[in-house]
DNA sequence: AACTATTTATAAGA
DNA sequence: TTCTTATAAATAGTT
């Protein structure tokens, strides 16, 4: 639309693109608020201009967040999926305009999305919820009331214990020779030595656990 | 633009809705698509059909991820500020067309963006790491080369032991009485007991750590 | 930043 | 639904 037909292909000239960008942005912004309006949808428009400005745009149903969440829930097949649909169908115009898309360097660019993020941070948040059941055995002693289970512990400490006296007594052996290398790490491998193990496992109350089945509370503690 | 004006306004017909949103989608991609060309700038275009069917379109340049991260990188402010200077624009334009837009209504909404999703991720990282930070001395006893820590880890462990020992012996004492009330989530709540706690310390093994200094290789233990 | 000849998008109809 | 087409809207080139 205007006094010419433009190739749709990179803008050499600069002020050109920039003045071209500052146009089709209005324009898109527009649309994307008319389309949020009469069909009552959600909708993000998110833009970087030539220079690099940000731009957003989204419709009044719904906030960034909510709807990047929904895109994250969707899986990387059903976005790919989508995303060609989409594809065709622009390709289909283009065509008729004597242009043509590649698709699969359109498709190439990204497949995966924020969902890898979210993905991500479920892990890790299952992770802690893990450590922390393991571990919960050992900070909350008191809770336990089963003593079989009691007594299997406390062989365990005990086995613990005699590999921890043999190691030592192995060391103070070496320690008679005068390596030293060995020790260079020392520091920064072994921070927290000043703290008893009580200590150190109950201070793991502070991990984060919504899996109140499996979470003592640091309150309830000894 | 087409045979009548359309008024800015939600389409009651579900089925005109319908039309509309396909029509006006297509087109708004096919923008979206010319404008990541032609200006050769990052674009990321979401939205949710009224019957939630979602949809997506990306400039070439990058990934969603690259540009949300972008946009998460912009504070609340900044956003807050571009989204009102979109949005003075857009309403110079609507009030042409006699139409109004609530700027409150519309930067009501939200603010905040995926930073959050990120930080959530940096966050559990960091605790996973340190939790690993503090076993290391656990797992990797092999690993101490200081009689002194070895000695305190000792004492550490005895009066650990000393606690279960007398935990245990208390409940015996309970145990004679009839009480079984208490009992009822001791299978839920004590799933790993037939680990000794070596087993468990160095089972954590499996823990995600990128921070080598801190970490122990599974393989070098015991 | 304003203008206007043209192209493009699309509302309503078939 | 999909295709047409009259009309509204967007915008390229110009100033």
């Amino acid at each position: 639309m205007g006094r010419g037909k433009l190739k749709i292909k990179k803008l050499e000239n600069t002020n050109g693109r920039q003045a071209t960008y500052a146009k089709r942005k209005h324009g898109i912004m527009k649309k994307a608020n008319e389309l949020s309006i009469l069909c009552d949808v959600e909708i993000i428009l998110l833009m970087f201009s030539p220079t690099n400005k940000p731009s957003v745009c989204i419709g009044k149903r719904s906030s960034i967040e909510e709807i990047i969440e929904k895109f994250a829930q969707l899986t990387p097949q059903e976005r790919a999926k989508r995303k060609l649909e989409s594809l065709e169908a622009l390709k289909k115009t283009f065509k008729k305009l004597d242009h043509d898309v590649n698709i699969h360097e359109f498709l190439g660019s990204s497949t995966q999305t924020i969902e890898d993020l979210t993905n991500q941070a479920r892990l890790l948040q299952a992770r802690l919820s893990e450590i922390h059941r393991r571990l919960s055995c050992w900070t909350d002693v008191d809770k336990i009331n089963n003593v079989e289970h009691l007594g299997q512990m406390e062989d365990s400490l005990k086995d613990y214990l005699n590999q921890i006296r043999a190691h030592k007594e192995n060391l103070g052996k070496q320690q008679l020779l005068p390596i030293e290398c060995t020790s260079q790490f020392q520091n920064e491998m072994h921070v927290p030595f000043r703290m008893g193990i009580e200590q150190q496992l109950q201070s793991l109350a502070w991990m984060p656990n919504n899996d109140s089945r499996h979470m003592a509370l640091p309150e309830d503690q000894i």
